[in-house]
DNA sequence: CTGTTAGCGCATTCAA
DNA sequence: TTGAATGCGCTAACAG
C-alpha cells in the first residue's frame, strides 16, 4: 500500500505538503505541486478512505435505501443517484430492504453513523421513526413528506395530483365514463395520494363513474390476479397502480380475449421501461425516475456541504407527465 | 458520537475489554460481557467503521460492479448479492458503469484499494486488465472466465452450452427445422459463447437449418428493430439474445399481425421477470440470477476469509434450465 | 480474564 | 509556503 509517506519521500517534501497538495492545491507552490502530483502518479497513490474519514469525520459516502432494487422504479432511481454521486465525487451504497420495515430500520440505524447522509425512498417506517432518523443524520426522503414536527426533513415528492388529473382528463376526453382504479398496497403513501387524487379528479367530472379496487399486490402477478375482477366492474377505462400491475392486467386480459384499447383502455403509473415491453405499449404517467434520483442526491449533498442553509425550502416536487401510447383510445369500438 | 471510551466508562472496564466484548465475546467473563453489552445498548454505541477499517486493514465492504443496474439481469443479481452480504455481515457497494469500459476501469481502480474485494459482472475490460486487477485485489468475475495466465482468477459462469442445447432440442423436438438466432453485441463474451453453442447444437441435428443475425442492440428497441428482418429469414423458430430482445420482437410482430406461437415460436434468454410481463409469457433459458449473485459473493468472501485456500477449484459453473412457457409450440398451425 | 499501549494513514493545527 | 506534531476511534500485541 502506498501512503503519504512514500509520496513525500519521493517528491522530497513532508507528508503535510502531500496532503495539502491533494486537498488544497492552491495552498502550495506551483513547483511543489507538480513534483508531488508527479510522485502521486508514478506511485499510483490513492488516499486511504478509512484514514481520511476517521480524521475528517466524513466518509464521502451516502446511502440510498430502497425497498426493492429489482423493481424498475427503484432501479432507475438508483441509476440517477449513481450518476449524480459520481459527478460530485461521492460514493453511493445502495441498500435493498426487501420491502421489510425491520430491515429498513436496522439498516438505517447502521448506515446513519457510517455515511454522510441517507436517502430513503418509499419508506415503510413511521413518521416518528423518520423524524428521529432525520434528527440524527442528514436525510432526504423520496416519495414521502412529513407533516408536523418532522416537516423540516427535506424531501423529493411527486405531484401526484397533477399526474392523476392528466390521466383522468385524458380518459374522460376520450369519452370514457366508467373508470376503475386498481390501487396498490394501502400502507403505501403514494397509493393513498393517488387514490385520493383520483377520487377528486373523478368527482369534478360530470357523469364519470369511479370504482376503486385496493390492495392489489404491486407486481404483474398482482395485476393478473385482479384482471377478472376488473372486467366485472364494467368499466371502460382502467388506471393501474403502476406499470407492473398494468402489464399483469394486460397479459391476463389478452389471454381472456379482451383487447386493449378496443375493449378497454389502460393507463399505468410511473412510466418505467415496462411500458415499451408490452403490447400495446402502455400509456403511463410518471416522472423521469433518474431525475428523481438525481434530485434527491443533490438535495442531500447541498444539505451536507452547507449545513447552515435555511432548513426551509428544502422540498422538491417533481411534476409527472402523461405519456400517451397505444393502450388508450375512445371506448366502444366494441 | 459514542465511542469505546464512553462504553468503557459506563461499564467500568477498559476500552480494550469493550472492543474484545464485541469482537471476541468468548474471551471475556460472562459478568463483564453482560455489563458491557448493557452499556452498548443503553448508549446506542456503534463501532466507527472508519476507525475499525483503518486499524484492521479491512473495510468489511465489497463492491459489485455491473454495466447497468437498470437491466433486470443485473438488478436481480444485485439483489442476490445484497442478501448474501447481509447474511455474512458485509456491506455491499454497487457501481453502475453505464456500459463504459473507461468508467469501469476507473471505478475498479478506486474500489480495489477501498474495499475488501470486487465482483465484476460482465466486464468490458480486457483479459490483461482483469488479470492485473485480480493480482492487486481479491476479485471474482461473473460471466467471464480467463484462460492462460489469469486462469487463477475465480469466476462464476453460466454453462451456456447446456442451456442452448436445451433450447434447441426443445424447438427441434416440437418440429421446427428453420431456426434463427438473433445475437447480441459481438464484443460480449456471453454472446460469443451462445452463438458458438447454437451453431454446434444446430449442426448436430439432421435437417435443421440455422441462420444467425448478430449485433442486435440488447434492448427491447433492438428487438423491435430487427423484427422485420427476422421474419424475412423464413425461420419458424427464433432464439433471442435475451428476454428484452425477445420482448421487442414479440411486440413488433404483434403489431405486424404475426402471432406467437402460432406463426412463430420464440425463446428468450436469462429468464428474467420480463418473461411474465409479455403476452404470451416467454419460454426462456436462464439461471436463477439471485443465486448467481449469491454464488459470486460466497466465492469472494471465502477467498477473503481464508486466503490460503488453494487457488484451484475456485470456479463455479451454474447450469441454466429451460423454462417452457407459452411462446413456443409446434410449427405450422399457420 | 483484563488493562496498557502503540499505532493504522491521514488532515490539520501551530510554528517557523 | 512548508514542516513537525497531534490525535481521529479502534484493535491487537503484550504484560499483568
Amino acid at each position: 500500500m502506498v501512503t503519504v509517506h512514500d509520496v513525500a519521500a519521493r517528491s522530497g517534501v513532508s507528508i503535510a505538503t502531500v496532503s495539502r497538495t491533494l486537498r488544497e492545491p492552491h495552498r502550495v507552490s506551483d513547483d511543489t505541486r507538480v513534483r508531488v502530483l508527479a510522485a502521486v502518479d508514478e506511485l499510483g497513490y490513492r488516499p486511504n478512505r478509512a484514514a481520511s474519514s476517521l480524521r475528517r469525520g466524513r466518509t464521502g459516502v451516502i446511502a440510498l435505501v430502497v425497498p426493492d432494487i429489482e423493481n424498475p422504479y427503484f432501479a432507475s432511481m438508483t441509476k440517477g443517484a449513481q450518476v449524480m454521486c459520481r459527478a460530485r465525487g461521492y460514493g453511493l451504497v445502495v441498500v435493498d430492504t426487501t420491502e421489510r420495515a425491520e430491515i429498513e430500520d436496522e439498516e438505517v440505524r447502521a448506515l446513519r453513523s457510517q455515511t454522510d447522509g441517507l436517502i430513503i425512498a418509499s419508506s415503510r417506517l413511521s413518521d416518528e421513526r423518520l423524524t428521529e432518523i432525520a434528527d440524527a443524520a442528514p436525510c432526504v426522503l423520496v416519495n414521502r413528506r412529513l407533516t408536523g414536527p418532522g416537516e423540516a426533513v427535506p424531501s423529493v415528492t411527486i405531484d401526484e395530483e397533477t399526474g392523476v388529473e392528466a390521466a383522468v382528463a385524458h380518459l374522460y376526453d376520450l369519452g370514457h365514463r366508467g373508470l376503475l382504479y386498481v390501487g396498490g398496497p394501502s400502507r403505501s403513501w403514494s397509493q393513498a395520494r393517488r387514490s385520493a387524487a383520483i377520487a377528486e379528479a373523478a368527482a369534478s367530472r360530470a357523469g364519470l363513474h369511479l370504482v376503486q379496487v385496493s390492495d392489489c399486490v404491486p407486481t404483474s402477478e398482482g395485476g393478473r390476479a385482479v384482471a377478472r375482477e376488473a372486467l366485472a366492474t364494467g368499466a371502460t377505462a382502467v388506471i393501474a397502480y403502476n406499470d407492473l400491475v398494468a402489464a399483469g392486467l394486460l397479459a391476463q386480459w389478452t389471454e381472456l380475449g379482451v383487447r386493449v384499447p378496443d375493449d378497454l383502455s389502460l393507463v399505468g403509473f410511473d412510466d418505467t421501461f415496462v411500458t415499451g415491453l408490452v403490447t400495446p405499449p402502455l400509456t403511463s404517467v410518471g416522472v423521469d425516475l433518474r431525475e428523481l434520483g438525481d434530485a434527491a442526491v443533490e438535495l442531500l449533498l447541498d444539505r451536507i456541504d452547507r449545513p447552515d442553509a435555511n432548513a426551509e425550502g428544502n422540498d422538491r416536487t417533481v411534476v409527472p407527465r402523461l405519456v400517451v401510447r397505444a393502450s388508450t383510445a375512445a371506448p366502444g369500438a366494441r
